[in-house]
Parts: structure tokens; sequence; C-alpha cells
DNA sequence: AATAAACTCTATTACTCTTATAGACTTTAT
DNA sequence: ATAAAGTCTATAAGAGTAATAGAGTTTATT
């Protein structure tokens, strides 16, 4: 799985638009402006989530975008698989399995794969815009009860970097 | 993370000359035809896998390549970086660690694609050429202690496709 | 010494994907 | 009416992917 430049504008637009989710339509040009990013290309981004029902607009004059659920309901899973495509970091969950049970030789190692891809799935699933904006929810808590009940996930808001896991350069 | 074709086949050459591990130099056409992979595009990631240090080569007549190593001592992480790069979603490891320190508005999204980045690399770091082959691996054991110990990674070798942990199709 | 078998290295190429930009069109508030 | 704002289609430069081609080098064998 790989998040693009363009998915990592989608979740800043829509962390934006969770910032401001009681402020009624924002225009794009302030999106763009606030969170720093390319306003005519930002404009296809917000077209592409208003066709997937993730962000609603408002045309015409005094309008702009809104989030159409609360921030709490929005999984970043759910963005990420409509700009980037399957979690998997190769193909995706269906092909994964498909192939575990045909291709004798290499099941295992699509069987990591797929586990890799649970990982992935998990957090990303796990985890909403309301959990990831330090604004005003109307929608009820900052942190979405999965993430804030586990002490392992690792933490998510206020805190500096705590003892990395992995010493390994990632690279 | 994303792994791309030329990936996938540096993995499957990598899982041929495990299963020939024993066996002394395999010429690439060789394992192109055991593997079913181009063999002129095999050839240049063979030569980059040399170059890393992961197999080695025999030239001239008689020659072809052989693990540098033994089976368990080649983690799957080591391949993927080296061929298709960081293991995180977005960026590397370095790279998210000082968003999250720089980048106030964000860092909550960016330890989010920390957490996704430290999940494969728990996986991947700890799965080697030997726990995804089948076949004889002289060094000793097939599955490595920190993969066979755990219960809860999911399985690795013989067995059908169990319970799938998310319902939600992967795309 | 000649030959053939293999790996080595550099170039090239077709194709797709990514990241935009441009501009005409439509809708709506004032 | 007018201006503000989203909608839609087209275009395009550049990078990345997945190869293929061919000449060069090394080595075993005869």
């Amino acid at each position: 799985m790989k998040i693009s430049q363009k998915g990592l504008y989608a979740l800043q637009a829509l962390m934006m638009l969770a910032r401001h989710y009681d402020q009624g339509a924002i225009r794009i040009r302030d999106i763009a402006y606030e969170e720093i990013l390319p306003e005519k290309f930002l404009e296809l981004i917000l077209l592409e989530m208003k066709n997937a029902r993730i962000v609603e607009s408002v045309r015409g004059a005094k309008g702009g975008y809104r989030l159409r659920r609360s921030p709490s309901e929005i999984h970043l899973s759910e963005i990420i698989r409509l700009i980037d495509g399957p979690l998997a970091p190769f193909g995706d969950a269906e092909q994964l399995r498909s192939l575990i049970n045909r291709d004798v030789e290499h099941r295992a190692l699509y069987q990591v794969f797929l586990d890799v891809r649970d990982a992935a799935a998990r957090i990303l699933e796990n985890t909403t815009l309301a959990d990831i904006v330090g604004a005003p929810d109307t929608g009820g808590a900052k942190v979405s009860k999965r993430r804030s009940k586990k002490k392992d996930q690792s933490s998510v808001l206020p805190m500096v970097i705590h003892g990395n896991v992995t010493r390994v350069k990632d690279e």
C-alpha cells in the first residue's frame, strides 16, 4: 500500500474540513490556502471525494465543501482506498486469498502479504478523522473508542516521540 | 509501502534459490524457467541483489547464482527495502518521525502512518526466506523462532485459509 | 588456444501513473 | 445582472515501471 501525494492532500483537506466541521461550507480556496495545497489539483480531489459521498458541496456564491458525515464516522481506510487503492502491499486482499489457495509454491509469501495488509487495515479501519484532528467535533469524543481504549496501539494525540520500536533505518 | 512486480520477481527468485540452497550456483535461465520470470529482466534484478550482497554469482561456464547467506538469515524486509524502498506507506520512518515532531497540525496523521510502517516492519523483519520456503535449508529449522513461537501472527505454512479478520473488500 | 557458456553492463523503449494546469460551463446569492 | 463558486473535460510534463537488446567479460572444457 502506497499513499500518494494526492492521497496526502485528500487527508489534509478532510482534516481541515473536520476542524471546521461546525462552520458550514468551506471554499476550495480556503482549504488550499490553509493547508498549502495546489488549488486546481485540490478541486479534482474534492470532486472525487464528493462522488464517493465523503464530502458534499454547495454550488454558487457562498458555496464550498463540507463533510457529509461526522469526523468520527470517516475512517482513514476509506479515504486511502478511494484515492490510492487497496491496502495490501501487492494486489488486493481478495486476490491474495485466491493465490494462497491456488499457488502452492508461493502461498506462504502471499500469506505474509496478507498479514501485512491485515495489520494496516486494523489500524486504518480503527482510526477516524476525529482521532487525528485537534479541533472541535460536534459529534462527540475526540478519540474513537477502538483507538483510545487500547494502550498498545501507539499514541496518537499530544506527545513527544517515544522510544522507537524499530531501530533499522526504514529505507 | 508498495511491492512492485519487480519486487515479487526478486522474492520469487530468492525463494527458488533457497529451495536449491545446497545445490551450488543456479543459472539465471533455470531460475527464470522454474519461476516463469522474464529472463532478461531477472538478470538485472539478480545483479542488483548481488551488489546488495544478498546473492553471489559465479561467472563463466558452469556459473550462476546462489544465496550469500542461509535462507533463515535473509529477511523479507531487506529484499523489499532494496527493490521497492521504505516500508512506510508515505515517505520513510525517519521523515515521519521528523514530521511528527515538527508539523503540529498533522502530527497525528503522520503518527498513524508510522504505526502502519511499524506494523509492516514487525512482520517483514521477523519473516525470513526459510519461513516461506517448503524445501530443505541446510542451516536448520524451517520456521524462524520469532515467527513460529507466536501464535497470533497468523499462520504461515501449511493451512487452508482461516477465518478472515477483515470483511471489507480490500479495494 | 579455441570455443561456448554464463554473468556484466549500458542503452533504449513503450507504457502507465502522477501531478498538476487551463479554460469553458453551470449554479446560486445578492 | 453580476460575481462568486463549484463542475467538467482536456492537456501535458515528468517520473516510474517493466521490460528488451546487444556488446563485453570471465571461466570451464576440450
